[in-house]
RNA sequence: GGGGCUGUGGUGUAGAGGCCUAACAUGCCUGCCUGUCACGCAGGAGACCGCGGGUUCGAAUCCCGUCAGCCCCGCCA
């Protein structure tokens, strides 16, 4: 009854008898024989049952619908040359079925478990279990089961030791909002759910671990996005006593013989590095698609002496003009073009300037502001010919970079520039230490307080905040932040001064860190690491735009799981066990 | 918190003030059919058009609100 072979195995045992297991996928009933085509996790089979093998089975197959859960013995044979469908892996076989077994019956499904079928996702998500079933989404989950493997694997051999970390523990301010959970035995007290396992492989590496990794499940209470999941997996990792150039070429490796063993595709090693300035001036962006150009250029220099007020505005108050070239779409209409204009507008921009090089001569928004020697310098600093629309947007350098990183990508897209079956990584370095933040008006750490300033910046701590690069970066692949990580302050004197300069007292740093600032005291290695993406990696392995089709049992965009209806209310009396009262419930659903 | 798009039998769509007693495909049910594989043929059941108000003689269709899903901005050390 239960299976000798799975279905793709058939294909190797031909004349032989088998038991396969599986799900009906259809019946063809043709009234004399019947098919049905079985599925399993490996693929499907057909089965042809005729009267003159057994009655017995042909009444059982008759009575078989889509979904019944069956087991079918029968002899794997060769079908005649003119029945063959050179559609399916194993359409030049069939198995003449002998006997059928109903393990169990089902109800019609709301959808047809097929790859084919585009049903509306909120359907899928309440039915996962089924949506998991199609074939595609097997793949994927399949192929998100190799790819943790090969990791494994790769971080075992290059002695990495696997270690986990509490879920439960302790809620720090900074950053992410934290997934709060109410302590019952000390009331009033919370516990936090991991933003990372940040602190605790540090600590590793103080306890001497040397090399710890582990695929680690993280929660980010925040707005999500295609991109971003409330609870996501990262590959977090962490090493003492290697240089950075170090991890990052043992990093590499491991992409290689991940994208080999999963895709069969060959990586190129090394990843180009670029610093975080570099990836912002030429892609406006710090995690830039590179498998195009269209960079932007800075213009502001051709442009010094224009007389165009948005222009002279924005050099006066310390901005940019950058220019973005689409190349030899300089027929577009009037419209086309504008187009774009109210796209960057969309995005923020107050306004975009244009050019557009035609044959009869320059035309655009800002033609009769533009001098032919202005036109010449700005050809020669985009490398724009005849044929081009030039864009130029005037504001402060991140504006721009904002506006037109994302107009470059938008216009990448729809001018179809990018070439999907392409992989492209690269290193983002040195980015800046710190951020400013409007709202509190005080610089906040960009990547976290304990990132390590690159050494010959460490003077600027004391004159130039804004200025002073860290030892953190990001991998990028395709216009997708893969990971983040840095090497670490492993020295107190120069960590108490991190604290110090964030505005963050002694006292405060105790309460927060202060069994890290300990644990430094008592022999901390030269130390740093990272944390990968895993959902994302396997997104861009599988080709998915999307992180939910990644992911066995995704959120929502507004973070409910539609299976479970979760979040839910509970009852009175778990609250009072927590001592938790709701105030001003309004919503009741 | 803000902006945009979507919501019609189980599923996917059409319908855009009266032609709607809501159409088509597929799925489902019944019958017929011995080589189909998106089987075929015949017949049948199945939606008060997300929900609540409003405008109108009349609303799936227009307006307001609301809920849900998706995408984006803010947010994500």
């Amino acid at each position: 009854m239960f299976r000798t072979h799975y279905i793709d195995s058939c294909l190797d045992v031909l004349e032989e008898q088998v038991t396969i297991n599986g799900w009906v996928q259809s019946r063809r009933d043709l009234g004399g024989v019947i098919f049905l085509d079985i599925r399993d996790r490996t693929g499907t089979m057909q089965v042809v049952f005729n009267p003159d093998i057994s009655a017995e089975a042909i009444s059982i197959a008759d009575q078989v619908r889509s979904e019944y859960v069956v087991s079918i013995t029968g002899k794997v044979v060769k079908r005649s040359e003119d029945t063959i469908n050179p559609n399916i892996p194993t359409g030049a076989l069939e198995i003449k079925g002998e006997q059928i077994h109903l393990f169990n019956t089902a109800k019609t499904p709301p959808f047809p478990i097929q790859d084919r079928v585009d049903v509306d996702e909120s359907v899928r998500l309440k039915y996962r279990y089924l949506d998991l079933r199609r074939p595609k989404m097997q793949q994927t989950m399949m192929l998100r089961h190799k790819a943790m493997q090969v990791v494994r694997r790769f971080l075992d051999s290059q002695g990495f030791v696997e270690l986990e970390t509490p879920i439960l523990t302790k809620s720090t301010p900074e950053g992410a909002r934290d997934y709060l959970v109410p302590s019952r035995i000390h009331k009033g007290e919370f516990y936090a759910l991991p933003q990372s396992p940040q602190l605790f492989k540090q600590l590793f590496m103080v306890a001497g671990m040397e090399r710890y990794f582990q695929i680690a499940r993280c929660f980010r209470d925040e707005d999500l996005r295609a991109d971003r999941q409330p609870e996501f997996t990262q590959i977090d990792l962490e090493m003492s006593f290697l240089p950075l150039e170090d991890l990052f070429s043992m990093m590499e490796e491991m992409f290689v013989e991940l994208w080999k063993e999963t895709l069969d595709v060959d990586i190129a090693r090394p990843f180009p590095r670029i610093p975080y300035k570099e990836a912002m001036d030429r892609y406006g962006s710090d995690k830039p698609d590179l498998r195009f150009g269209m960079e932007l250029v800075d213009v502001s220099s051709a442009l010094e002496q224009n007389s165009f007020q948005v222009f002279q505005n924005a050099l006066q108050s310390g901005g940019i003009l950058k220019a973005i070239v689409v190349s030899g779409k300089a027929e577009w209409s009037r419209k086309e073009v504008e187009n774009w204009v109210s796209e960057a507008q969309s995005l923020g921009a107050k306004g975009l300037a244009w050019l557009a090089l035609k044959p009869e001569g320059v035309k655009g928004s800002v033609a009769k502001f533009v001098s032919e020697e202005e036109v010449t310098k700005i050809k020669e600093l985009t490398g724009a010919t005849a044929g081009d629309v030039i864009y130029i947007m005037a504001d402060t350098p991140a504006a721009v970079a904002n506006v037109m990183g994302e107009l470059r990508l938008r216009l990448g897209r729809a001018l179809d520039l990018i070439d999907e079956s392409k992989f492209v990584f690269a290193w983002v370095t040195e980015f800046p230490l710190f951020e400013y933040d409007e709202e509190s008006g005080r610089h906040v750490p960009a990547h976290h307080p304990f990132t390590m300033p690159v050494e010959e910046d460490i003077p600027l701590l004391d004159s130039d905040l804004g200025a002073v690069r860290s030892q953190a970066h990001d991998l990028v692949l395709n216009g997708y932040e893969l990971s983040s990580g840095s090497q670490r302050i492993y020295n107190r004197d120069l960590q108490m001064k991190m604290f110090d300069l964030l505005g963050i007292s002694q006292e405060e740093a105790k309460e927060k860190f202060g069994f890290l600032l300990d644990a430094f005291e008592y022999g901390a290695p030269p130390h740093g690491g990272m944390a990968f993406g895993f959902d994302r990696i396997i997104m861009l392995l599988a080709g998915r735009q999307n992180l939910r089709e990644c992911i066995a049992f995704p959120k929502t965009a507004s973070a409910r799981c539609l299976m479970t209806d979760a979040p839910s209310e509970v009852d009175e009396k778990q609250l009072a066990d927590l001592h938790i009262k709701i105030s001003n419930k309004q919503v009741v659903r």
